[in-house]
DNA sequence: GACGTTTTAGACAATGGCGCCTAGTTTACA
DNA sequence: TGTAAACTAGGCGCCATTGTCTAAAACGTC
């Protein structure tokens, strides 16, 4: 009838899947109560039974819609990655950043790796979406930008998966305890971590460039 | 009376906190239930009574008993840490192999990772222990190793706590989202993602060496 | 073999959550 | 304004779980 099982409907819809979430990552599945989740969404619970048949399908909805919206936050942040070898260190921080602060530190983010960790076993077929279309759609995308960028000649790449995962790694290593312990990051740790992780990152895959005033040197050598 | 809350005891005591500990693992505190936790440790649930006051106490229990398992395991890893430049590679390569392998992706390290992220919130103090001796250390204690090594002219490093977790970084880089879904690595992964790791760690932090054959040729240079 | 301790099995009340139902109210739309 | 849909409030049965209790059995030690 109402079809759209996706999108907007109603408002109270949302304001149930945003309680979900909330309490779903908080207590868990199980130790999250549909009372509960009424009560955040100040909603009877009558209408969260309406909307869904049990608690599972209200769970099964919540994840589906936090991965929807990661994978179109991804999407948005990989469609930014710098393309150009001008300025590769200052565009490589700024992607980082956005990666960090868009979908890896973010709420959604923190959602989505906490409930794989603790129902992923329960529901394998719920979250292996999620592994292909989250974490692995960013290595193997990140994987293709940096070999664009190596066809370039802005990077020296032998293995350009490991290059991606490594990528990511470095880019969360000043970040990952923090948001182990569920803090959030303030812009100025995510930029600081952003840029330690591209500077190593490019003393091990950037062009070796001896000066940052002499620029190319075997062309320049070349030219000459 | 019999003393010693922590070591031993009874074999009754091991396997109930074994028990517990796989089950809390598998269904989070909310979901655990103390008769599976009786079932799984062949013991009757009176018997978990009569050890621990309540369910709470029992949980808070098996979280000591794993932190200080991997903390006695942390300390034994890092005592393995290379010290000497010769064969540098080599070295921190097998020291990456048993970070990960008996520190990381061993089944206490995902107990603690999982449980911090599902209970963090609701027992800070339990887990703020391990925040320092765990991952905390590992850092602290990695980086006044790395800085041993760039003393002896092995690395060249600017800042040692960055780099120390960059190392712990890289050399998850590969494995990360296997153990979020919890596989656990075989052998040979496990030494490929730590070569991969060491080997990017080196072109970033190692001294600059033009080629294999010819080692250290600044010295050969001057003793030639 | 006797005695104290530990363990076991099962019953027990109390609690709380799930899912359903109903009656009454609000909202949306024609 | 009238009708149908959605929503609310609350009660209800059912079930799982917690934590306690008791009597019987196993254990270990002298």
């Amino acid at each position: 009838m109402k079809g759209h099982t996706q999108r907007g409907q109603c408002a109270k819809r949302m304001s149930i899947l945003d309680a979900a979430a909330d309490v779903f990552c908080r207590q868990g599945f199980a130790g999250a109560s549909i009372d509960e989740i009424a009560a955040v969404a100040c909603v009877s619970r009558q209408t969260i039974y309406n909307h869904y048949r049990e608690k599972e399908t209200l769970f099964v909805a919540v994840v589906e819609d936090v991965m929807n919206r990661a994978n179109a936050m991804l999407f948005s942040v990989l469609s930014s990655f710098p393309d150009s070898a001008d300025s590769l260190e200052d565009g490589l921080t700024a992607f980082a950043v956005r990666l960090n602060k868009n979908c890896i530190c973010n709420h959604d983010g923190k959602f989505l790796r906490k409930l794989v960790q603790t129902e992923g076993e329960r529901y394998p077929h719920l979250f292996e979406g999620w592994r292909q279309q989250g974490p692995g759609k960013l290595t193997t995308a990140l994987s293709a930008l940096l070999a664009r960028l190596a066809h370039k000649g802005a990077l020296v790449i032998d293995d350009f998966d490991v290059a991606a995962r490594q990528f990511v790694a470095l880019a969360n290593a000043d970040l990952q305890m923090m948001t182990l312990f569920g803090g959030t990051p303030t812009d100025e740790e995510l930029e600081k971590a952003a840029r330690n992780a591209v500077r190593t990152f490019l003393k091990a895959y950037g062009r070796p460039v001896m000066e940052k005033d002499e620029r190319q040197p075997q062309l320049a050598a070349i030219a000459g």
